[in-house]
RNA sequence: GGAGAGAUGGGUGAGUGGUUUAAACCAGCGGUUUACUAAACCGCCGUUCCUUAAUCGGAACCGCGAGUUCGAAUCUCGCUCUCUCCGCCA
């Protein structure tokens, strides 16, 4: 959420940059409605102030004028209702659409409508040579019993996959690694619910938007589908002391996704899966635009320390303007090589959002003077499993149709080589 | 799942329809006194919104949301959460 007082003051950079996102919103008609609120705002809260006067004379006047004044104010109780009634209305239109008011994206944002328009800003490691036909991570991992598709589909249905043998081992190493890796970063690791209320995905501003890529409990909570939503929503209505910022934080859990409206698209394998696991990084820090692009650029930096001591080839993307969600103000996405499909697949990314999640879930701190202020947050995928294991059994298989482990997981895995 | 109790400012905690515009104490901040420290005394001490250049002024907030009333922390209804006990359970 945007501060209403920094739209009526910014409306065309508001509105340049909602154009940019491909987001539709009209913000004159936003600043109409504020102008209705204001005034009605302004009106009731005159009257009460009457309402308020006589009502201490009331305590001390004769009966004949006690009556009197009562029947006066009933008066004014009975327009009063109707104010109150009206600027009820005006606030749900007003809330409704500050809700969907974007943030504004970077300068350094590049204009685009898809995510072909991203930019790519750093390629890493050598993409590998094969002589022999490579095959994709299904049939590598299938042959070698690491994972079960058929068997997931008959108990979980589409998408649905078992984890075996030296799969599950291979995931729990990655894990145990990831774990070693950013706790030696300073991040302090949360194991957070994933059942979350609903209020969470919008204060993190995952909706507004389509409630049909959720999950939801008969008790109307919603499966989290990044630990980003539980962790955000752990200093909710807090205020944050000075000295215990930036909180870092690393937070594990599975992650839910319908995919709704994403039937068509990687119908095979572990790219695209209901539920997966995922360790995230999240910081919250000082309300400054310089912390947040230094941690930004940290947190991003991290995953791609982790995933080149993993050995495995990527690339790093800038997200153009209609790439980017409703809160993000930029966003790097780290795709990984996978040989096979010849192509990039996003495993990470890293957006940071300034005030626009902590206003909405009210994460303030005292500042050196005293004064409340919002927090920045922002967060950068660390690891996903098991769509990591697609890149990584690709890149590292042998002709012989074994895979070998990449240096830094062999104390995990306890051997070199799957076969 | 069942029964009961509760939710008031940073903390403790009073307040069951109108001198409470939330008492008092503790903590915190400023000051007086003091050789210094302590003590004592005095003052300040919430958040959000509206108005304003700012001050001033005004409104709202006693877990959340409705309602009754001229007037609600206080009465009514719904919800959430916490605690105690019982049941079930990895």
């Amino acid at each position: 959420m945007l501060d209403i007082k920094f739209i009526r003051e910014n409306k065309d950079l508001v509105q340049a940059g909602a154009k940019k996102k491909n987001v539709e919103i009209n913000i004159e008609e936003l600043l109409v409605i504020d102008d209705k609120r204001k005034e009605l705002l302004t009106s009731i809260e005159k009257k009460r102030s009457e309402q308020n006067a006589i009502s201490e004379k009331i305590t001390k006047a004769t009966p004949e004028i006690r009556q009197q004044m009562i029947n006066d104010m009933k008066v004014v109780k009975e327009s009063l209702q109707k104010e109150e009634e009206f600027l009820k209305e005006t606030m749900k239109s007003w809330q409704d659409m500050m809700l969907r008011v974007p943030n504004i994206p970077d300068m350094s944002v590049p204009e685009g409508n898809t995510d072909k328009d991203n930019k790519e800003i750093k390629t890493w490691g050598e993409k590998p040579i094969f002589d022999f036909e490579p095959k994709d991570h299904v049939e590598i991992m299938t042959k070698l019993n690491m994972v079960d598709f058929e068997r997931g589909a008959k108990v979980h249905g589409f998408r649905g996959y078992y984890l075996m043998g030296d799969g599950a081992r291979l995931s729990f190493a990655i894990w145990q690694y990831a774990m070693e890796f950013f706790s030696n970063k300073n991040f302090i690791p949360v194991i957070p619910p994933t059942i979350v209320r609903k209020a969470f995905l919008y204060g993190t501003a995952h909706l507004p938007g389509d409630v049909e890529d959720f999950y939801m409990t008969q008790d109307g909570d919603a499966l989290a589908g990044t630990a980003e939503v539980p962790l955000m929503g752990m200093h909710s209505e807090e205020v944050l002391e000075l000295k215990d910022l930036p909180k870092r934080y690393l937070g594990f859990s599975p992650c839910y996704r319908r995919e709704a409206g994403a039937h068509s698209k990687d119908v095979k394998g572990l790219i695209r899966v209901h539920e997966f696991y995922k360790f995230e990084q999240l910081i919250l820090c000082e309300a400054s635009h310089e912390f947040s692009v230094a941690f930004h650029e940290e947190i991003n930096n991290n995953t791609e320390q982790f995933i080149e001591s993993l050995g495995i080839p990527y690339h790093t993307v800038l997200n153009c303007g209609a790439d980017l969600g409703l809160g993000q103000v930029k966003k790097y996405d780290i795709e990984l090589w996978v040989p096979k499909e010849n192509t990039y697949r996003e495993i990470s990314s890293a957006s940071y959002f300034h005030d626009f999640q902590t206003r909405r879930l009210n994460t303030r701190y005292k500042d050196s003077e005293g004064k409340l202020r919002y927090a920045h947050s922002l967060n950068c995928t660390a690891i996903p499993t098991p769509r990591i294991l697609v890149s990584l059994v690709e890149n590292y298989q042998q002709a012989d149709g074994s895979i070998k482990i990449p240096e830094v997981l062999h104390k995990y895995m306890g051997k070199n080589v799957i076969k």
